[in-house]
RNA sequence: GGCCCCUUGGUCAAGAGGCUAAGACGCAGCCCUCUCAAGGCUGAAUCAUGGGUUCGAUUCCCGUAGGGGUCACCA
């Protein structure tokens, strides 16, 4: 008995690796092009750290004019979630973070590297096993669950390191002949890497955000086929990312300590293996003490949660960029209208610490990028928000001539207006000018002295009139009723009248609004239109 | 516990052996021919700690503390 003997017995039809060598050739690409992917596990909801991660490494192939793909990593069945997988594939389309190739649902895939999907790989991880042992870098183990959790027992008692490795190693040492046996026996195994690592060797790992990283080499034969016939995630890593050609394994720091073990398995297959980046969670402060985002705890961690309270999914991915790469957001102050994709993305400038998340700043992002959007744009979307959230909201919206106009209030002008943060302030924005407000709080002025300075108004207002000219009427009734025209003056002299032309506007302001903060009266007063302007005045008067 | 990584204002952070240690969010104040939101200006606020090396260290080295990660037939 050899190794290929042993081979064939426990892979007797898988393909020479040969064939797929050549069915997924090297990839044809400019120098320098960066292939990358995002290759999450189906087990529940799309988290914000996953969409940093594709984020990251959608820039970072965009930028190369490489290929950015996402792989599906579905191969531990217990944890599996029923819809999990399309979940992350409209999540993508969502945020436009559109992967070149990979899955586009549950069993379907672009590009030619597939299937993107590793429950659907099966007969490739078996041919790369079967290699493996074939080159004797893998043999089957046939210790059971038992007996491990019997050796860890040992080794924590005897505070030694614990694992299947050296002497605790059995069936490692098990002859080719003794291997066969058993298995034409009928003992169930799984298949293990056979390490020749040392554990009192170093090896200096580069990684591409955090640099050079030492650690000790791995010796563990850690086990790549599982006994259900998948492999575990360090062997499809090995076989995919190789046969998928990719160039940049960019993923969770949590994978750091796995690295040895990685180059190892790419070493002893005799493939190269990728250049690797670590990126830090996304923290959150919690009572003083700093933890990654848990799903489980944080609304924020699940990207719905932007989607429900109407953050728009570019400042999401505004705000990601910013914790990425801070010169992200001065590049983004010079170049107001350019798409994220011409910015000079370095995954190498990535912090190494994780970032506490800060959901007031990603507001500030998404008001500025709110305040950019047209009318149109800010109308399409908040429609789209209210019909799932808001049915009030949509209810005004469909009124939808009038709803632009209302939205079109300060938009579109140099410096806009910047007071929407997410599609459920909208309401509260513009429900005045739809709804007559029913309380008036009216400020310095009120009751009588109210009333005439309404009754003036009234006397002058004139629709047609342009701003200056109503500005001017303006501080015609406050000289009328004894204000002072110019702020500036009175300022200046503050006895020698009871307000100024400020408080004059701001009876008008809440007579027709309800509020003593709006947007520019004159546009309101515009877009509301002289039969309602007038209907809400007189009021007042009668 | 072993191994690995990290530590600049409240937060995100730039930075380099010698700088008044950027910028942004937040906060405070002022300005801006009507209020807000903005915008402009100004301000308060930072190099975890103890030792070295050095003429000089926040930057380099060692230790300490704190934080994070990892040690599965999970990814």
């Amino acid at each position: 008995m050899d190794y290929k003997e042993l081979a064939d017995l426990i892979f007797p039809n898988a393909k020479p690796i040969e064939y797929y060598e050549k069915m997924y050739p090297e990839r044809d690409l400019p120098e320098g092009a960066i292939v990358t992917r995002y290759a999450p596990s189906p087990t529940g909801h799309m988290h914000i750290g996953g969409l940093y991660q594709a984020l990251c490494s959608k820039m970072a192939a965009t930028k190369t004019k490489g290929v950015f793909f996402l792989r599906i990593e579905d191969t531990d069945q217990k944890r599996e979630i029923d819809g999990a997988d399309t979940e992350i594939i409209d999540s993508l389309k969502e945020f436009d973070i559109i992967p070149d190739e990979g899955m586009i649902s549950s069993d379907e895939w672009k590009g030619n590297y597939g299937p993107y999907k590793q429950s659907l790989r099966k007969d490739i991880y078996e041919s790369y096993a079967k290699y493996m042992i074939e080159i004797g870098k893998a043999y089957p183990c046939f210790c059971t669950s038992e007996e491990l959790e019997e050796m860890r027992v040992k080794q924590e008692n005897a505070k030694i390191r614990p694992g299947y490795y050296g002497v605790w190693a059995k069936c490692r040492n098990l002859s080719l002949d003794e291997m066969a046996e058993k298995i034409k026996a009928g003992v169930p195994y799984i298949i293990r890497f056979k390490s020749d690592g040392r554990e009192d060797r170093k090896i200096e790992i580069h990684d591409g955000i955090r640099g050079k990283v030492i650690f000790p080499e791995n010796d563990l034969d850690i086990p790549i086929i599982k006994s259900d016939g998948l492999p575990t995630y360090h062997f499809a890593h090995l076989v995919d990312d190789h046969l998928m050609r990719t160039t940049m394994v960019i993923r969770g720091d949590e994978w750091l300590a796995s690295v040895p073990l990685h180059v190892q398995l790419f070493q002893e297959a005799g493939f190269k293996p990728p250049k690797y980046c670590h990126i830090s969670p996304i923290m959150k402060n919690d009572n003083g003490n700093k933890r990654k985002l848990s799903k489980r705890k944080d609304p924020e961690a699940a990207v719905s949660y932007y989607e429900e309270i109407g953050v728009p999914p570019e400042a999401v991915k505004e705000y990601l960029l910013n914790i990425a790469n801070s010169s992200f957001e001065n590049w983004r102050r010079q170049n107001k209208d350019k798409s994220i994709y011409d910015f000079d993305f370095q995954i190498s400038k990535m912090s190494v610490s994780g970032a506490l998340f800060d959901l007031t700043k990603m507001l500030d992002d998404s008001k500025a990028i709110i305040s950019r959007f047209s009318a149109e744009k800010v109308y399409n979307e908040g429609y789209k928000w209210a019909e799932k959230h808001d049915i009030e909201l949509k209810k005004l919206l469909d009124q939808k001539d009038y709803a632009l106009k209302v939205i079109g209030i300060e938009r579109g002008k140099e410096k806009p207006r910047k007071d929407i943060a997410k599609w459920s302030d909208l309401k509260d924005n513009i429900i005045y000018m739809f709804e007559e407000p029913k309380e008036f709080d009216f400020d310095k002025i009120n009751g009588e002295e109210a009333k005439k300075v309404i009754s003036e108004y009234m006397k002058l207002y004139d629709e047609n009139d342009d701003k200056q000219t109503w500005f001017d009427k303006m501080k015609d009734v406050a000289e009328k009723c004894g204000y002072a025209r110019e702020v500036k003056k009175y300022k200046a002299n503050p006895e020698k009248w009871p307000g100024h032309v400020g408080d004059v506007s701001t009876v008008i302001r809440v007579a027709i609004t309800g509020r003593r903060n709006t947007p520019d009266l004159y546009e309101i007063l515009q877009v509301l239109g002289k039969d309602e302007v007038m209907d809400r005045l007189s009021k007042f008067t009668n």
